[in-house]
DNA sequence: GGCATATTGATAACTATTATCATTATGTCA
DNA sequence: TGACATAATGATAATAGTTATCAATATGCC
């Protein structure tokens, strides 16, 4: 199974926050899961958060930010960081791997996945010497909806 | 022929810096643009800053990003941004489109490309219904020089 | 050479994210 | 149940990368 890769950010956490297991309960980080699982995901931390106030009123930032990456950490959460930058967050665990079509219109994403094109990107790596861990597709486009209003 | 599109950042600029048209020769400017041409690519901002200060003592970050957003402009520089959120450039122009392989390792950068990935990557667009206008494929793992050193 | 204006450098501002630290909540054990 | 160790929290400072601002300078044209 491939999973994808972030590269580092400049300043990552000294330690663990949280590894899902010595953790105790806190229901803000159950509140900020259930955002994401009853969603419809690709939100990025900002958007948790605003969707997580009204679960979890007066709910902070910083909180949301550890929670998120707390749940990537134990795999309940999945992040990925577009071309813009800015990491979006999707529930993980039971959801397989897939690639994003993201609209240039109206900035929806769209999961997709081509077991084809999973096999080739493991070749090219491989004919480049390369050990593959993992790997980041995004194909952008317009997205049906867009593309017929023009 | 793909081009490699970025999500716009959140603040993007006001109005064209430069077409690279009416613009007035600028010996900086030309400076950066042959630090990518002659140098390694893949570069970041700050070190494209960084040699271009070589050639040009007293350039400033700011002329750096000004210049590089007019090159890209015009299509002499290409930018693309991986997942740690920090963009890189590379000379463009002549420049055929390829992927990149990232080494999880020691950071270093690898062009590839498959043209039977390009293939089905069109065809996996054209499946959701999207109208295609770029991609981008990012595959981590180790490079062969530090596969070995494991 | 002089003028309109493009370009520049210093620096403030901005966004997303992480660190700090005092306060609060949680779980455990007596 | 109550006390205690410590994990989690919120406010906020700090950070990195990038863009905006603005006065000073450089460029091209007449």
């Amino acid at each position: 199974m491939i999973i994808v890769i972030n590269m580092p950010r400049k300043t990552p956490p000294h330690k663990k926050v949280c590894d899902c297991q010595g953790s105790r309960r806190s229901r803000r980080r159950e509140a900020i899961l259930d955002v994401l699982s009853s969603g419809e995901g690709h939100l990025s931390a900002e958007q948790v958060h605003k969707a997580a106030q009204k679960r979890m009123p007066g709910i902070g930032i910083a909180t949301v930010y550890r929670a998120l990456k707390c749940l990537c950490g134990c795999g309940k959460v999945l992040e990925f960081i577009p071309s813009d930058g800015v990491a979006r967050y999707e529930p993980g665990g039971d959801k397989p791997h897939h690639d994003h079509l993201i609209c240039t219109a109206c900035g929806c994403f769209t999961e997709a996945v081509d077991p084809e094109i999973e096999r080739l990107q493991a070749r090219l790596a491989a004919k480049h010497g390369y050990a593959i861990s993992g790997h980041r597709l995004e194909i952008y486009g317009l997205c049906p909806c867009c593309a017929k209003k023009k």
